[in-house]
DNA sequence: TTGGCCCGTTCACTTAAGTTAAGAAAGAAT
DNA sequence: ATTCTTTCTTAACTTAAGTGAACGGGCCAA
């Protein structure tokens, strides 16, 4: 688990063996069972995650109804609002698979960052990356058809639809899970046309 | 303008005389008039830019058709995607009034991350803000309707309403001009009833 | 002043998503 | 094995967005 974390930090910064180091006392990992619940509506956390393996949800409660809008798998990391803007939560994240993640608390950062310049580096250009593609994220959502975006994810995550379950895709892709499954056959017809 | 500038920083971290003054040596404010074109789809640009005054667009053109994403104006911070991923860009930057902007490209940004840690601090702490605010626009946009989305944009940022032509709403709210004016007439006519 | 262009609105029509309800299929629990 | 629950699908109906076309207003330029 800990090559798998080191690994994806080479993709931006290169780090000593002291820093390697570092980072190993920190007890990062944790082993989470599917189901289990990470972050509450209301809730004041202080921690961000990185998944190592599985995959985790994000949901709000709207009018009784969960509303799902984002997973995060393999190598994404995931810093809650919450934790940015030191307010109640307004979304619950919970497991959807046993998962393992490196998890780290707004303290341990703040400190990490004042000793290591470098994982500041990290952070900065982590951040810089995630926001650009977040923002393209959102464009391709805002000038696309449900249809379109369905098609669009099949492409890019097909991972996500073997693994998730079709109520949950629905809301990620904006719609009712009735309308994903007409959808869905839909596209089936035209491609037997 | 330069007030404006550090009056903003100063919410993330406090600078020095010195530090200030490296940042006035940088030459970084630019006038720019409506129309404008900041960046072309295909373009490699290594611009970012704070808009201190005006407000600035992005689109895209697909199909020949405008889709106008995200609108910036006074505060707000724009590194367009190719400037992190060095591809080309996928969509256009244009003023739509004349704007004061501070730019920097990626080259100057890096020598300042170095030479200053507290402008990487600064940076990281405003991207890490900004992903997890734009998170939760993203969430809003993916859990409402197209009037939910609008009647939520006339809360939050009235001043877009009166300053943009309602085609570029349209699109910024996922959906064609006429659907706009019928929904805003829809809307009227319950505030009647 | 006229003509052209861009923009916003309206209308009629089409298409697709929301809603409500029902039933089949798959899993989990006892 | 049986029950209970959750998930997915289907269908009929409602509502709203997409499409194509037309009209009027405002603006600019000739």
């Amino acid at each position: 688990m800990q090559d798998i974390l080191f690994n994806f930090i080479s993709r931006y910064v290169s780090l000593t063996n002291d820093e390697k180091n570092a980072i190993r006392s920190l007890d990062l990992f944790h082993s989470v069972k599917k189901g289990t619940i990470l972050l509450k509506e209301g809730q004041k956390s202080q921690n961000s995650y990185f998944v190592l393996k599985g995959c985790i949800r994000v949901y709000y409660i709207i009018n009784g109804e969960e509303k799902t809008t984002a997973f995060y798998t393999e190598l994404d990391a995931l810093t809650p609002h919450c934790v940015v803007s030191k307010a109640p939560s307004q979304y619950y994240i919970s497991c959807i698979e046993d998962t393992i993640l490196a998890v780290s608390n707004a303290d341990m950062e703040a400190e990490i960052n004042c000793n290591f310049p470098k994982f500041e580096s990290l952070c900065r250009m982590l951040s810089e990356e995630l926001l650009a593609k977040q923002r393209i994220d959102f464009d391709e959502f805002k000038t696309s058809s449900p249809e379109q975006r369905y098609l669009n994810l099949v492409q890019k995550r097909p991972d996500l639809i073997q693994r998730v379950p079709q109520h949950q895709l629905a809301s990620y892709l904006g719609i009712k899970p009735q309308s994903l499954s007409r959808l869905r056959a839909r596209i089936l017809e035209k491609s037997k046309a």
